[in-house]
DNA sequence: AGCACGCCGACT
DNA sequence: GTCGGCGTGCTC
């Protein structure tokens, strides 16, 4: 019988805590518990059970307060890949936990903000005080002069003890706003927090899959082509070892990809084991749910960030039970309970969402290996245009690779024209979005019906606003960056915090009229587009049309349906969709990405021209793709014109090798923060001059460097980009630089350190 | 990260 | 003289 458990909690501390365990309940590794905290309550989950202490000293124990699940949470395996991914990533284990289980607990914490006894004293001898006045009509220090023996009670707060006292509590997330003054009366003793437990009302509505068995049609829609019959035998080759292993397929655009998924999971199932299959955040449409939905009955879940909690825990909950054995979902789905898991699938595994951005930064398909590793199971990572390291490892035999070169029913590869727009403007005179090439096959492919694709990776109306007087453009007040202009909200947004302002209609710095605005997004192409072709049926896919639940399935379920005739959008509409009508895709600016001060910038542009010129030509129609752009001798935008992966792989490759990138040698970025500059620079130069007692063979240093969005979110941010030959000296330099943070007293999140980072930004 | 305790300036 | 700023330190 346990009487001991370490507990790992989600604060950025590198240890866990030991708590007593009361004998009414019952612990083991991997189950959720509540535990006092300081003077709060935080959940955390149970890492260790034991009957003696390991040495604690004097600090007093306490007891936990109470056990969330009945079976532990988290498998002995998925603890197991928490300690690898905090080591892996540098991260307090206690964070990993959270990030591994559904967002709340499903015994929720709910705090109530509630009067004290003194607190009603006090509002009601401050009532009755102020009765014969009126508390509106007299200023409260002369009421208070008047009667020194009640203590004033200003208005603010008058109005929430009174509403308090009306309610007789009020959930604290609701008076959020106004924490400060809450914290305040606290102090005061006139209110107090209280702590429940909610167990989470039952009755919610859940997907249709889960109120009843769906049956799965196991009929086979059609004949695998030769090349999809071989790859899917090279999976079943590795499964039938029944030990890791990594297949890489690199099958262009329309190969078949996922029918060669579905049928590596349905391998798996007979034996009663488990699959996972990680696709990228846009590409988990209610469309592609649907047709895994329609092929493997309820045994799926699915799992992304478009759902609820209640969605998303029951879900979750499906999986733990066994309930169901294939779990389909987004990066975070790589944490999916399922035990026995033989086949884990990363689609598109370049794709740059796998990465989590804040901690811990972990990338979804890295981890997927890993726990593939020791799951003993087999990873198919699936993509038209592999990441380069992917790709490299498949070549140095660390993964078998499988290439698939034509589309199925041998269906040609669309057919590509680079519009080189100096020539356009200096042919026509004009400076017009749309060549006169791609006016020309849209009017062409509207009057067929049939549909096309419009790229313009720039959300909103024009790239920024420019001040013809003074020369100035007009930044976010929180970050270094200039704002987009968005007309339909007549607003100016920043991309990177949401700050929004009207448009001006004098310039801010010197208040001149003359304000020019430069560049074109996908919302003026889009009004482009309704001008130019006022019969056609146009729609709009980015950020901002998709925003709200849904909305981006319903955009392109109604472009799927040929409710539109043309789908204007940034690279949302790249990704994955299978729409046989499309015979055109037009790419407006195709250097858009290449100026970013990124070394993987030339390998996204080519990744994002490859995927979107893939969406055409998918059905019996062949397809056609015109790029526009100002930079058509760019290695990226021949090679994706070309559809030449070799080309590009070598050309990277070489310049990977010059430069000490990865594949040839390892990444981190360390950036340092502040909202202060003073600090920001101060902690920076503390560490440059840790970091040059770091130097040593196979590692070289960069920085510190202003970030390239020096301010962001209100923070100054320098950052340092440390490469190493090898993981374990790279790890050092990394731990070396935590430990050193620790010890000068670094606020906890100045520092942050990122491992193989996706973007430097 | 929170949250509490503790030491120095602007108001009754 | 008190309220309140946020520096410093701790959380089993």
């Amino acid at each position: 019988m346990p009487e001991y458990c370490e507990v790992a909690l989600p604060v950025p501390l590198d240890q866990f805590f030991t708590y007593s365990v009361p004998d009414s309940l019952a612990v083991q590794p991997g189950m959720r518990v509540i535990v006092p905290f300081g003077a709060r309550q935080l959940s955390g989950v149970v890492v260790r059970c034991g009957t003696s202490l390991a040495g604690l000293g004097t600090t007093a124990i306490k007891p936990l307060k109470a056990v969330l699940d009945s079976e532990p949470a988290l498998s002995p395996e998925l603890l197991r890949l928490a300690r690898w991914l905090a080591d892996y990533y540098l991260v307090p284990q206690g964070e990993v936990l959270a990030a591994m289980l559904p967002p709340k607990p499903s015994v929720r914490r709910k705090t109530t903000v509630v009067l004290t006894p003194e607190g009603q004293r006090a509002l009601l001898s401050a009532a009755s005080a102020d009765s014969v006045p009126s508390a509106d009509s007299v200023p409260a220090v002369p009421s208070v002069a008047a009667v020194p023996s009640v203590p004033a009670v200003p208005a603010e707060e008058r109005k929430l003890m009174e509403r308090l006292a009306k309610r007789g509590g009020i959930r604290r997330e609701s008076l959020r706003d106004l924490g400060p003054l809450v914290q305040k009366l606290r102090r005061r003793g006139w209110l107090a927090l209280e702590h429940t437990m909610d167990s989470g009302s039952p009755g919610h509505k859940l997907p249709v899959w889960e109120q009843e068995a769906v049956l799965p049609q196991f009929a086979m829609p059609f004949e695998l082509s030769a090349r999809q019959t071989e790859a899917l035998a090279t999976v079943r080759r590795q499964m039938e070892t029944g030990s890791f292993g990594v297949v890489l397929i690199h099958g262009v655009t329309g190969s078949g990809k996922t029918e060669i998924y579905m049928r590596a999971i349905e391998m798996v199932l007979p034996q009663d084991r488990s699959a996972l299959m990680l696709v990228p955040e846009i590409a988990l449409t209610p469309a592609v749910a649907e047709l895994f939905v329609s092929r493997f009955g309820s045994r799926v879940s699915v799992m992304h960030s478009g759902l609820s909690d209640i969605e998303r825990e029951a879900q979750w909950r499906r999986a733990r039970e066994g309930r169901s054995q294939i779990v389909i979902g987004t990066r975070s789905a790589v944490f999916a309970p399922l035990d026995r898991l033989a086949l884990v699938i990363v689609d598109e595994e370049q794709d740059g969402s796998y990465k989590q951005d804040d901690a811990p930064r972990y990338n979804g398909r890295d981890v997927a290996i890993v726990r593939a590793r020791e799951a003993g199971a087999t990873v198919v990572l699936g993509s038209a245009t592999p990441a380069i390291e992917t790709r490299y490892n498949a070549e140095t035999g660390k993964y078998q690779l499988v290439e698939i070169e034509s589309r199925i029913e041998d269906r040609p590869m669309p057919e590509t024209t680079v519009v080189d727009m100096r020539q356009e403007f200096a042919e026509t005179g004009r400076q017009h979005y749309l060549s006169r090439r791609l006016e020309e096959d849209l009017a062409l492919r509207l009057e067929q019906r049939e549909q096309a694709l419009i790229l313009l990776n720039r959300r909103g109306y024009s790239a920024f606003v420019l001040c013809r007087s003074c020369g100035k453009t007009i930044e976010c007040e929180n970050c270094s960056i200039v704002l987009t202009h968005h007309r339909r909200t007549a607003s100016l947004l920043c991309h990177y915090c949401g700050f929004e302002r009207p448009v001006p209609r004098f310039c801010p710095q010197c208040a001149s009229e003359h304000l020019y605005f430069v560049g074109e997004g996908s919302e003026k192409i889009e009004e482009a587009l309704h001008r130019r072709f006022p019969e056609a049926r146009i729609g709009r896919l980015d950020r901002d049309t998709a925003r709200g639940r849904g909305r981006a399935g319903a955009i392109l379920a109604a472009f799927r349906s040929h409710e539109l005739d043309i789908l204007v959008g940034t690279q949302m509409i790249a990704k994955g969709h299978d729409i046989h009508l499309v015979t055109l895709v037009g790419v407006i600016s195709a250097d858009i990405g290449l100026a970013h001060p990124d070394f993987r910038s030339a390998e996204r542009t080519f990744q994002l021209l490859t995927q979107v010129a893939g969406r055409a030509g998918r059905g019996t129609l062949p397809g056609e793709v015109v790029i526009q752009t100002y930079y058509p001798d760019h290695y990226a935008i021949r090679a994706a014109a070309a559809q030449d992966y070799a080309q590009f792989n070598q050309q990277e490759l070489r310049f990977r090798k010059l430069m000490h990138y990865p594949p040839f040698t390892v990444l981190a970025n360390i950036l340092v923060k502040s909202q202060s500059a003073e600090t920001a620079a101060k902690l920076t130069g503390q560490l440059a001059r840790h970091l040059e007692s770091q130097q040593r063979p196979g590692v070289k240093i960069l920085g510190p460097a202003a970030a390239p969005i020096h301010r962001l979110k209100k923070d100054y941010r320098y950052q340092f980009l440390i490469k190493a030959s090898g993981r374990r000296l790279l790890r050092e330099v990394l731990v070396s630089c935590r430990d050193f943070a620790r010890a000068e007293n670094f606020p906890a999140a100045s520092l942050i350190i990122d491992v193989d980072p996706q973007s430097l930004l």
